[in-house]
DNA sequence: CAACAACCTCAAGTACGCTTGAAGTCAACG
DNA sequence: CGTTGACTTCAAGCGTACTTGAGGTTGTTG
């Protein structure tokens, strides 16, 4: 009965996303309200799942401003849009990578006996390669090999 | 014979930083150098691998705060030392969890036959699903059933 | 002695995704 | 009629890790 208009305040708080952050969106021009009610934003009922998919291609990894071109390539350009998508995933796939690294490389630290790991031989190896150039990513960035472990 | 002492210029170019960075890592607390000569920056020769454990700390994933943390923490203090390694460990273990529940709902996307994936049924339940609360990195969250995906 | 490279300081800018604060408007309630 | 609550705008701030630019100094070379 009542039209279905939402308040700033009522979408919000379907969405989980604070009133700041969508008029931080419509500034960006990611979010447009659909009418003005004496100076004050109202948003139709699909304004919801507007909000959702851009919380949830944030969620993703996608940044605000990738998630204005997916908006607006949409079914217009496929293509433009698979393409983002796919260097997306590659994307994902190299942070994933690089904190895997990251975590066998924290991992041996941990294992480490030394009390002052930074003295280590064998972090200090690792700085070394760090130093020359190795990336964190490359299966030999370690920082204590276990059978080396024991302190002299 | 010459003194090991290194300019900044010097330092950056064995390290690999840009000098400005050296002179921020200084003004944070990170590094300080030895000396002064006529105003301009002296490093020992042990500068090199600080600043190396620096890179390496920060590659794997720390802040600058927690490498300074890190390097006060040392020896003095193995356990906070270990506390902040083993929650980095936790914090790493997060990302790649997230990262790779990104990974999945990415590629059902990629999967997704229909042109505007923004009307796809399947996608509109993600984002229901997100709206509800629902965590990216459950399971459930994914765009797009395979079996589900040929449009109708 | 002039030019040049490399250094210096300090302030401000960058990217990202907002939040916060000040100052004001509007509708409804008592 | 005054207060409350929700809204408005606009500018500025936050965190992270630096970079950039302006304007100046130092040391070496020709």
């Amino acid at each position: 009965m009542a039209d279905e208009m939402l308040t700033i305040g009522e979408l919000a708080r379907r969405t989980g996303a604070a009133p700041s952050a969508l008029r931080y969106y419509e500034e960006i021009g990611l979010l447009a309200p659909s009418a003005r009610v004496s100076g004050q934003r109202r948003y139709g009922p699909e304004a919801e799942s507007v909000v959702g998919t851009i919380l949830f291609l944030a969620d993703v990894g996608f940044t605000l401003g990738e998630v204005k071109q997916l908006m607006e390539a949409r079914s217009v350009t496929p293509r433009t849009w698979r393409d983002l998508v796919r260097r997306k995933l590659a994307e994902l796939d190299e942070r994933i990578a690089e904190a895997r690294a990251a975590r066998v490389a924290v991992e041996h630290a941990i294992a480490c006996p030394h009390d002052d790991i930074i003295t280590c031989p064998n972090f200090q190896a690792a700085v070394r390669r760090r130093l020359d150039g190795q990336l964190v990513s490359d299966p030999r960035y370690c920082v204590c090999e276990v059978q080396e472990m024991r302190p002299a």
